[in-house]
DNA sequence: TTTATTTACTACAACGTTGTAGCAGTATTT
DNA sequence: AAATACTGCTACAACGTTGTAGTAAATAAA
């Protein structure tokens, strides 16, 4: 079912129709109604490619990400989706799985008219952005979520990192810890290291001296991670408060105090990034920062829609910073009380 | 950059850059890797919506879920993911919300050529599944995995969900439990169903009466749920033992019990199908029926492309069985051991 | 009454590919 | 030597839309 065969069934040239479907000031009411009422009955749609190649306008976005079983990105997810929807908007979903190479092929298919617009979480070891600037060169906007390219030119949408470092390693220390660690995941990560100075800021605010030995960068194997930290929690002077900068890394603790018979919070204190609703039922339940995840895909879903719109220019050197929230439980509970 | 440009850059007819890209005998090998070597000088891209509409083919597919917030719907996309990307495939995704007016109005959207074929898992609701045999006239592959629509002449990738529903009452019963209520979501839902009846059947070979009062439909409305379960595990005779059919059902009944001061395992023990990984840690650890959830994905994805590719016939009518495991954890320790 | 304007439509050329048909020139067969 | 086949290319018509230009007929302004 095409415009050429409703256009037969209507006597009328398919132009009219065209011209009906798009309600074009061209038409006539009557003209107008007759052909929606055809279309609806013989239930006829547009052909989104031939719509797209002659508009050059795809009505799709692409989501690039490192990985979706990830109680973060579900939620982002979920948000870009409801704001796609509202906007008429199709949703590409690709997996970098923290892998630079795979982020550039990616953008390569991408370059030629696919999508209108890109959303994006770099990969753990993206260090150069010149794939992206690629994308930008051709006129696709990208937008930027919580791990942005922080050198370029493009709106980002974040948290306030920087803070929770703050907010997290204060908490640790009002809770008593004075050796305080820090699971990282990534050198490269803008947002890890805006953490890793809010933690460094608040140590020193504490007069607290930093110890370079108690900063652990992870990667995104389990096994290494494990015999990582069981390392750190084994040594002379081990640390009595541990700030993980992802979920992973506080359950890979858990499980590594656990082996080495240590009580949290008693003996060692736990605080994460997360957004697990599970985290109120662990063993004992653990104190998170937790980020706004649903409002971030949102927020960067709405900047993009704007940036093809070009309704405003406005946007374009925006960064948007969202609030994360401390959520105390007993995995930082004061010793003896 | 376009086939013309190009074409006029090499001094030939846009004809033979085409043919050329796509390796036609028609053309020589001296020319093609002139041509392949300026089209990777000028980084040139086919245009996929040209391409699409000429070939009638899209190189996408459509995922349909319920929601992506959800620790089984995560890898599943993964799965597919990888199949896809394998196969040259872009996935695009959709969410219901659980509701089947949605997931009419995304079906329609899909039936002029946007994707080439389908996957989907039903919303909860979903009890007539014209729409969907609509998209299967139209020619377009479908294929269902986990929820699926029973009586459609589709292929089908499911767990053993009657299986899995005999061995977790039936571990409860070895347990010691004597009462048990199943937690259930829906009522449409063949593989709820499925796993009902196993239940039935576990307590049918043990000789235990069954109680309709302990077979619970929730919804998707938490706080509903929580007080369901709190007028299940208040009433005087109330059970010993809860088999939860999601992960967040389990969640509320630890929720319900921390409020009622009933102990698990030792008051009451819970079993559910989950697939966090979190599990582990929870208090008490809790034991699981897990599915294969990425294996899932991969399997339906590949039946679906082979249908696009029409290789084979064969697997129309293919119904696909995974099995799950019982991951026994704290939640179902026996009493006194 | 003639000329300008508006209304409601149609014709047609794009958009960037791909596949079929055609056409020289060379190689092979009879 | 003539007929046939093959090789390597070009020309052109689709695919299903949309937007621009064009055109009758009806209405308004000169």
């Amino acid at each position: 079912m095409n415009l050429k065969q409703l256009a037969k069934e209507l006597n009328l040239s398919f132009s009219t129709v065209s011209k009906a479907l798009s309600d074009s000031h061209e038409i006539s009411k009557a003209t107008k109604s007759k052909v929606l009422a055809k279309a609806q009955e013989l239930n006829y749609q547009a052909n989104p490619m031939a719509s797209s190649l002659r508009k050059h306008l795809s009505k799709t976005i692409a989501v690039i990400l490192p990985e979706v079983v990830n109680d973060f990105f579900g939620p982002v997810i979920n948000g870009i989706e409801s704001i796609a929807h509202e906007k008429g908007y199709h949703v590409l979903i690709y997996l970098t799985h923290e892998d630079m190479q795979n982020e550039i092929a990616i953008t390569r298919l991408l370059q030629n008219g696919r999508v209108d617009g890109i959303l994006i979480s770099l990969a753990e070891q993206t260090s150069d952005t010149s794939h992206l600037e690629m994308i930008k060169d051709k006129g696709i906007p990208i937008v930027f979520f919580d791990r942005i390219a922080e050198h370029m030119d493009a709106p980002k949408v974040i948290t306030d990192d920087y803070h929770s470092g703050v907010k997290a390693t204060t908490h640790l220390i009002e809770q008593g810890c004075k050796r305080i660690a820090l699971l990282s995941i990534s050198q490269n990560l803008s947002i890890c290291n805006y953490r890793l100075n809010g933690y460094l800021s608040a140590l020193k605010s504490n007069k607290i001296k930093k110890d370079n030995s108690l900063v652990v960068f992870c990667n995104s194997c389990p096994d290494r991670n494990y015999d990582v930290i069981k390392k750190l929690l084994k040594r002379k002077n081990r640390p009595d408060g541990v700030f993980a900068l992802v979920e992973k890394l506080a359950i890979s603790t858990y499980s590594v105090c656990k082996e080495l018979k240590l009580r949290i919070p008693e003996d060692i204190k736990v605080i994460t990034f997360s957004n697990s609703y599970t985290v109120d039922w662990l063993n004992p339940s653990l104190t998170t920062i937790t980020q706004p995840a649903y409002e971030m895909g949102r927020e960067a879903g709405e900047i993009l829609f704007t940036l093809i719109e070009k309704k405003e220019y406005y946007y374009l050197q925006e960064q948007i910073v969202l609030k994360s929230k401390l959520m105390e439980r007993n995995s930082t509970q004061k010793n003896g009380s």
